[in-house]
DNA sequence: ACACTGACCACTG
DNA sequence: CCAGTGGCCAGTG
């Protein structure tokens, strides 16, 4: 198996978001302490197929759009988790994303 | 060992 | 406003 923490970190964080709230690759990357390291967010989150505990439609991007929604089984289930949740979705952005924005720096 | 890619973000022109 | 570039870390060819 992989050594690599930040993988292991991202997902431990991402389990640790709360329903019906969400969170940017941003935040978690910056929580972790990567700059810039969305990206990596990003790549882990990709990882996390193996990990069905990481709830990957609660991390959107900085702008709170579904980038990653492309990458679930199919391009509307994001939403529709998302949509369970009470988090409402719109033109595949989270609406009042500000309010339900998770920001572990804060948070946890 | 090198180059490229990736569910991103911020800055610059 | 849109396009391009650098930066971060790990994985793959």
């Amino acid at each position: 198996m992989s050594k690599s923490n930040y993988l292991n970190d991202v997902h431990q964080v991402a389990e640790l978001i709360p329903k019906g709230r969400v969170t940017s690759y941003g935040a978690i990357a910056e929580y972790l302490g990567m700059k810039s390291g969305a990206r990596l967010v990003g790549w882990a989150m990709n990882a996390a197929h193996s990990n069905p505990k990481v709830p990957a439609h609660r991390v959107v991007n900085r702008n709170g759009l579904l980038t990653g929604k492309a990458h679930f089984a199919t391009p509307t289930r994001m939403q529709e988790l998302l949509e369970a949740e009470g988090i409402k979705v719109l033109d595949e952005q989270v609406v009042n994303f500000q309010n339900i924005f998770w920001n572990p720096l804060i948070e946890l």
